[in-house]
DNA sequence: AATATTAATCGTAATATTGCAATGAATTAA
DNA sequence: TTAATTCATTGCAATATTACGATTAATATT
């Protein structure tokens, strides 16, 4: 089987974006390892899903978290993760 | 794109399994919409990740969540999910 | 204007995932 | 022992994902 095994790219991504605590550009390339039209898709996706916001300055791109909606996801993440059995139904 | 539609099958199966509040077996079958070889494959899968357990029961086999590696889960994601930005950072 | 820089898009290859029909293994019931 | 039940395994098709080279678009610099 094997895998997970190496963090995903853009789980990389969101931590390093809030590792820089601010915004941050497309230096996401150098930081993780991966080819800039790779980088940039996985910045497409994150940005669909609204977990980060991009804005043009001059000829990059400054991204960063977007605090409200990742918020709302951790909320709908904690409802998942919350759920909780007795102690005594450890039956298996 | 169009995605995260309808509940993922691995989902479903941990908050059926959750639900049920105790054991269960492979009326995971019935439950969620899927043929038997599937939810098979998906309990394996989760078995693997060690997020459930099963105990043969004659010829059936009881499936649970395996609170403890749940657990342990649970703070690994609680971790990434906690990091948080100061509410001045939204930069974009 | 010509060039450089940065990032997005396109096309495509490699790989992974998902789901199922068919079959097999193990146990129970007759 | 034979049939029935329940689940696992195998093999395979359809689809999704991931990554990249080549190119394009947009802005900055000279």
């Amino acid at each position: 089987m094997q895998k997970h095994l190496d963090i995903p790219p853009r789980v990389a991504i969101l931590q390093h974006l809030f590792k820089i605590d601010a915004c941050f550009c497309g230096d996401l390339v150098k930081e993780i390892g991966l080819a800039q039209p790779t980088i940039s898709q996985h910045l497409k996706e994150l940005k669909y899903l609204g977990l980060i916001k991009g804005t043009v300055e001059g000829t990059s791109v400054c991204y960063c978290i977007d605090t409200e909606n990742w918020t709302e996801m951790k909320e709908i993440m904690s409802e998942f993760l919350g759920q909780d059995l007795l102690p005594k139904d450890e039956c298996c």
